[in-house]
DNA sequence: CGGGACACGTGAGCC
DNA sequence: TGGCTCACGTGTCCC
């Protein structure tokens, strides 16, 4: 490319500059130059390429220096510049980095169904101003259901929740309870609930959340 | 590449072949296969750099390929094989890739934070058979304090805890229980207590595992 | 030296 | 037609 260069630049200004033009015939001086410049053409054009091509070459490059600095893989710059960044080949970058997307993929995947479902949006619910009771299954996971209820919270909210849930032999085997305000907001997964008995433990809820069937009376032990 | 190869073979063949060997000098017949020799170590040289140069490729974009297959954002091979693959260039799948890594990253450090720290290998813990206290403030968030506990579960233990909380003027803004097998294991994030009251609702927390300070009476409402 | 990795310029194909 | 992308073979540098 160099010698392409050099060459374009002094031979066209030989050519443009150093010739008498009033000495040369019309149709001559356009001929020849109509010759030169399809070479000049054609070497423009090229250079062009080239750069085009070099523009390419430092998108992609610059991609994959961020791609590096994102993953915590490589080495990075030391202290001293001075010590030459012994970074990893292009292809270990990609392999590297479709490593860590399935890694990153599946931890949010994993999370999200523990989460029963939930997008990681809603992540941190608070209790809904309205009373809210909602029951659903979940899909990922054999006989699982998810309760989620929004009430006023109260002393023996809790208890009576409870009851509701023993009144149906169910076993809760996780819960998730905000109380913030005044409001409560809990979520609970439930086990060994058929499908008939979801109705029931929807409207044993709906009473537990309304009016606590006992109350709770402190008694020093 | 193909006039090169059949170059090499076409004329080493006749060279080591073709010509009546008994009539050539040994001398001349050394320096002349020498001669050859060097072109052909070149030629084949070339051919070796350039077959691995191609390797290189073949790996770099087979990486390429599986990046693009793991991410939600190229058209895919549609039903007819016919219909041209209409994908992005290089340049685009590693910048959607970046994006990609970012916003995956984002949302596991959210739900991590979430969890306050907690890895995503211990994201079901279930209750510890030895009884178990521990207090530890949030790192990413100002004022919020991670107290995780197990012991025995018993039926005052829940309001056993919760006067604790009171006890220390402080507020619980999210709790996450879980029972099973007569064991519970609660974590609760707390919120409003300083560095000094730390303490104060360790030792209050110690005692409510271990004997409940109440029991609860139920009685028909 | 040989093998690996990269940048380069160029030919080819595709809107 | 020109602007863009890709594959290719090669020059070069570094173990």
């Amino acid at each position: 490319m160099q010698h392409l260069q050099s060459y374009y630049n002094s031979e066209a200004k030989m050519i443009r500059g150093g010739f008498p033009r009033p000495f040369i015939s019309r149709t001559y001086q356009t001929s020849f130059l109509k010759q030169r410049s399809k070479t000049e053409i054609k070497v423009v054009a090229a250079k062009k390429h080239s750069e085009a091509e070099k523009r390419r070459r430092m998108r992609i490059n610059g991609q994959y220096e961020t791609l590096r600095t994102i993953l915590p893989n490589l080495i990075k710059h030391g202290e001293i510049d001075f010590v030459m960044n012994h970074q990893k080949d292009k292809a270990s970058v990609l392999a590297e980095t479709i490593k860590q997307v399935k890694e990153l993929k599946k931890k949010v995947s994993e999370v999200e169904q523990d989460r029963c479902g939930s997008s990681s949006k809603d992540v941190v619910k608070f209790p809904s101003g309205a009373d809210r009771l909602r029951l659903e299954k979940c899909n990922n996971e054999e006989d699982l259901v998810k309760a989620t209820l929004s009430c006023e919270d109260s002393l023996g909210l809790m208890s009576a929740i409870s009851r509701a849930m023993g009144s149906v032999k169910t076993k809760v085997v996780k819960a998730e309870i905000v109380s913030v305000g005044g409001r409560n907001r809990s979520v609970f997964w439930v086990q060994g609930l058929g499908n008939d008995r979801m109705g029931m433990l929807k409207s044993s809820l709906k009473i537990a959340m309304h009016k606590p069937a006992f109350k709770m009376r402190r008694s020093t032990h």
